[in-house]
DNA sequence: CATGAATGAGAATTCATTCAT
DNA sequence: CATGAATGAATTCTCATTCAT
């Protein structure tokens, strides 16, 4: 017979960053706000984690891992290089979409924060700005994007478009709906490839 | 008869705050690394400040108002849409050439720290937005850009791209060089308008 | 039959206690070291042993214990007074010698700890000082000793000589050697019991 | 025109801190408990001492120079060499006769507290050892004491003996009174000088 | 016996801010 | 204007101890 699905405090206190992260910030965010958001006793944090940066760390790195295997995944599969922009693009919003405070979290305090965990993670981060840079230069030797742009120039572009709609999004500064994620999604492929190909 | 211009600590506390801000991030400075730089008492800081925010503030402040206004004078002036989109990224990269601290504490510790400063300040960073895209709102009405894009997107979209263009320049990921930010921002404007651009 | 000698997980545990006393003083070293060392899980310490003072207790009252034996052994043994006193230096040395570890966390934690331990164990401490003030005494009554000397000073006296020198051994204030063990002895009774000056 | 009496918080702290690092010892004691007994703000304790080890670093090292001063003095000034000794002895005595507190402290949490603060001074602490070390060395020199004793060996029985008598008054082992404090330190330097067995 | 997850009290330290001089 | 001593709230992290399995 089966046990009792365990408790898995770990995962219970992951998840309870997250929400708090998302709510307070993670400097606004008490050790103590975990711990009580997750249910458990204060102490638990630190039998699983070494210290409040480490919490939010795994959660950055939980997620990036993801992200980077995603674009990996999108230029290995090939097809035209459009859609593979269009498929990263589609996998951010979708991480979004379906956990938005994970997706503000990771912006918000890593991606975005270059004073703190920014810079920790550069090197990681850097990584996705290389492999969509990656995605350009194919097209660009198969034809399908001009050349006259640098494709790290062109992929930091891509992503700082996306990154800007999603924080639109977190902040209300653009209003957001199922059918937006989708269209959204479309209208940044479209503005950034019609520029990107070749006339 | 004008007075011998007094030392003006105000101001050499504000350019204080702006390299050590820079150097070590916001929340990592403390009111006396603001003094120490400055060559101030820290007493001082409270004599002409409110708080160590209200110094972030009145840096964010002053500086993004002129944005404001070369926004909306790049509107007002009007000529090709695509020449006010560019006037706009000139401002912002030629405020990065000749103050790269300040852009790096504007953008770090405001505009992209949503949970704290961006907050505060997001009725003024919004504002940014709409200018924008009142230009593309224009641009679409006199047919010098598509229609099939919301204004409001198409400003988050080429906002984005600028300020990850400056953040990839404030933490080297992509290098830089004086004839490269003219060259940087004719990309850009390149890459967003052919984009934009009915064919 | 006898049943095959158990782990003795308890004894195990004492022995790590000691080698993690003597590398990281008591304050320092946490439970989970002592079990770490004693490659048990460190919930079995608190099987054995009520807390993690509890260990030193033991410790420190298993050897004291033997040392106040060997004090009035040394006494009830007869022979010259000077004989006993060298017999109590001997055993001290010895056990430094055979087991300076454990001499080392005795005399560190305990006996000079005197607002932590030692006064917890005073009356034990006490106790081996009465015992050798015993032995000067029964010396000044035969006419061995001076009378001048009230013996229980002599016996601090005395005492504080032999535990300096341990604490120089274990300091490396002073240097030692197998010969220097016996050597030191007999020069600190030479000295207590002759003086400094020629005779 | 003098000024008021500066209140010298810095010293009144520090003086309140040998009271109670003595009264409950190093290690129990709060900085509140140093500021509530100083009546000054927790926070002007970290105002002018790093840390809680910085107080007692300050308090011994400023009584340990006074030690060390006294102690190459009583070298320097000539005279019998039995009379250094006792020179040396009278500091250290008057030293606790006139500050119990302060002398406690320095005993108990530094000179005898070989696993914390005793490691740190070690060098200083040392020092007294060699330069009583010194009185010896000239003492065998001039034919006032004998040879077969090593200068550091007896400098240490020497030391040792006195730390023990201190011990022994600071923990009501054995009685104290003014009379006692001198008839101490001249016993000592009988006992160590002439020996206890009669001449 | 043995394990190590879970608990939570406790303490040091930091630093923005106030205010007397 | 200018100084920096004084304040004290706020928070992280440690670790002895308990206890369910």
């Amino acid at each position: 017979m089966a046990k009792a699905p365990p408790a898995d405090k770990r995962r219970q206190i992951l998840d309870a960053a997250v929400a708090v992260f998302a709510r307070q910030g993670f400097h606004a965010t008490r050790v103590s706000d975990i711990a009580d958001e997750a249910g458990v006793a204060y102490g638990l944090v630190y039998h699983y984690f070494r210290s409040k940066d480490d919490v939010l760390n795994e959660l950055f790195v939980e997620r990036w891992s993801l992200l980077l295997a995603a674009i990996e995944e999108a230029d290995r599969a090939g097809g035209p290089h459009r859609e593979r922009l269009a498929a990263v693009a589609t996998f951010i919003v979708d991480s979004y979409r379906y956990d938005p405070e994970l997706m503000k979290v990771i912006i918000v305090e890593v991606t975005r924060a270059a004073n703190s965990f920014g810079q920790t993670h550069l090197v990681e981060i850097r990584r996705a700005y290389e492999s969509i840079a990656k995605i350009v230069a194919d097209g660009q030797e198969s034809g399908a994007f001009r050349n006259d742009v640098a494709p790290l120039f062109a992929s930091m572009t891509f992503y700082g478009a996306v990154e800007q709609l999603l924080s639109g999004w977190i902040f209300n500064v653009i209003p957001t709906s199922d059918a937006g994620y989708d269209e959204a999604k479309d209208l940044l492929v479209t503005t950034i490839c019609d520029g990107l190909e070749p006339r």
